[in-house]
DNA sequence: CCTTTTATTTTCATATATGTAACAATTCCG
DNA sequence: CGGAATTGTTACATATATGAAAATAAAAGG
């Protein structure tokens, strides 16, 4: 899509909380916002939100401050999330579960199309009396064939550490471009098939160093 | 606890990496590993492992690499988990419960010992049939009483957005020491009450940005 | 309608933090 | 005891954050 000059990885980072913190204004009818305010709501210097902004264009008006909604608009495509992405969830256990009927995610025109177990049948029961069936549970072999079929992009995987490997082997195999890790495993990558990890406990092991010293 | 000179952020954030590292060649039997092996599994450049470890020690043998299990329970000790921390769960809607049950908090000492949600009653359906009841679900007016009775250091919030920040307000009046906010609000906290903010959106984001540019 | 003031961005300069590479020092092993 | 391996450490390079000066748009006042 666009493309920038040398975007600093904590800009993108950044840019992410910067758009919750506009969705939250919008939500609050506020119309514009100085970068004072947008980092004291962030929890960061506002001479960096400033440069932020200003390596994509000049998005304030002098004086005045950034526009809500334009900045709001702004972020989502340098994002790349001012269309849909289509993903796929993996291990529909608690964690799985909770993910597909994440509400967060649809409002961010992420839309999750299909979900995966190697046990969908004990998967029904546990998910489908409390929130209806956001989508139907397939047995992890049709992997391939639907990420295909259903033009899925992002793998978001939630299995046992000693699968973690293996589940991320097969959406590699079926051509999806990027992965999101929950499970607490060292996952590697082929090819350019990017990955992310979201570990719980390391945002906890975090919190917890800055409590003890 | 142990007080270092001045660490780097960024190592802080990858020592626990390395922790789950070592966690999973200590479930596959090896008994030493290199910077250079370490480096591999969590992504990174084998003189950043060296460097990370040096600050606080010399944890390794030349010419040999670094002892699995001895490693291991520095960095648990450098992060300050080599004891139990007690964990609420505050607002148990699906991800909530889910949390209640996660395997991985447990293994890493991480317990969680209360569970509050302004609706208990409405909760009691949604997660007992399953997995049993692993904590009572409390009303959330007890959150002050119960987190001082039952030593809690830490609250793990996922509330609707709109009542993210009255939660955390609430936690910091009883005294809590950090919050680990899941709910994609912005929240502030005063004092030295320390906050992390886990956003499964931001990891998408991210994960988007790379794949579009 | 012009001028001044004020708030705030943009841009440039500087300081700090972090990452990478190179190498001497150490240990193991045959 | 010599060679292969791998760390600990220093020096350098890059990336990121902060601060301060210059520019400019809007609002206020005459």
């Amino acid at each position: 899509m666009a493309k920038f000059p040398k975007i600093p990885e904590a800009t993108i980072r950044r840019l992410s909380s910067y758009l919750k913190c506009m969705v939250d204004l919008e939500s609050k009818n506020e119309k514009v916002a100085s970068s004072a305010v947008i980092a004291n709501i962030c929890n960061v210097n506002a001479a960096q939100v400033r440069k932020d902004f200003a390596y994509f264009g000049e998005f304030g008006i002098r004086g005045m401050g950034y526009n809500v909604k334009d900045l709001k608009r702004h972020i989502k495509e340098i994002l790349g999330i001012n269309r849909e992405w289509r993903i796929a969830v993996i291990g529909v256990g608690n964690m799985g579960s909770a993910l597909l009927v994440y509400k967060d995610f649809l409002k961010q025109n992420y839309k999750i199309v299909a979900a995966f177990d190697l046990y969908p049948e004990a998967v029904i029961g546990r998910i489908s009396e409390r929130v209806g069936k956001p989508v139907e549970i397939l047995h992890i072999d049709r992997l391939k064939e639907v990420v295909q079929a259903r033009n899925i992009e992002i793998g978001i995987i939630t299995p046992p550490p000693t699968e973690a490997q293996k589940v991320a082997d097969q959406l590699i195999e079926a051509n999806i471009k990027g992965i999101l890790n929950f499970s607490p495993a060292p996952v590697r990558t082929t090819g350019n098939v990017k990955l992310r990890n979201l570990f719980f406990t390391s945002a906890l092991d975090n919190l917890v160093y800055y409590l003890s010293n």
